[in-house]
DNA sequence: CTACCGATCGCCT
DNA sequence: GGCGATCGGTAGC
């Protein structure tokens, strides 16, 4: 594509296999600006957190269990847990007990399915949060540990990279001030504001 | 806009 | 018995 007209504009393709091995948080900045579709539903990723097993804030920091399985398996794998009694909440795998939580989308595709799911119509409020997203997007059980190289899952490069901006996660009690949640800058779609 | 609170249940000590 | 990688509602600035 160097030298055409619209590389500067736009690109667009599946993501490359070997995407997702490589540095956890890394791939949570690059995952910034991509598509996320499940069964044509979704949008674009505007925010990420990276959790790695060295991290006290992570799932996999004691270790391998039924169910972090997700994070020891291969990358490029969906890792699906339920919390707090009622939400679901979706990561992309990077090997070795890694995994990003994704946390935000802008609604782009299936906008009227998601809103029935989530039961609101404000765009805004559609997949802004992690339980929201995998709401929306009918995220449950049974996609733990599937590829995201395979149905239902679809994952493109679908517009230039936008400016991210990096900060400390949200949500959790231990290792607060590492700076690991990444958010396409000024997005109006974010579970939560960048600044504190 | 921010802050607090209750809901609700699987997994851990 | 306690606590979540959360959410929606309410109160208050």
């Amino acid at each position: 594509m160097p030298g055409s007209k619209d590389h500067a504009i736009t690109t667009s393709g599946n993501l490359d296999r070997s995407f997702f091995s490589r540095d956890v948080e890394q791939v949570a900045a690059d995952l910034i600006g991509i598509t996320f579709l499940v069964d044509g539903i979704g949008g674009t990723i505007v925010e990420t957190e990276a959790y790695c097993k060295n991290d006290p804030a992570s799932h996999s920091f004691k270790g391998l269990k039924p169910r972090n399985a997700a994070m020891f398996g291969p990358a490029g794998h969906a890792y699906v847990y339920f919390i707090y009694g009622m939400h679901w909440c979706v990561n992309f795998t990077c090997g070795d007990g890694s995994a990003i939580l994704i946390r935000a989308i802008e609604p782009t595709s299936g906008l009227a399915a998601m809103a029935v799911r989530r039961g609101v119509t404000d765009k805004r409020l559609l997949c802004s949060g992690p339980g929201r997203l995998c709401k929306a997007l009918g995220i449950n059980a049974r996609f733990d540990g599937l590829s995201l190289y395979q149905p239902p899952f679809c994952l493109t490069y679908s517009q230039p990279a936008p400016s991210v901006t990096r900060s400390k996660r949200i949500g959790i009690s231990l290792a607060k001030d590492s700076p690991r949640r990444f958010c396409a800058t000024n997005s109006n779609y974010l579970s939560r504001p960048v600044s504190k």
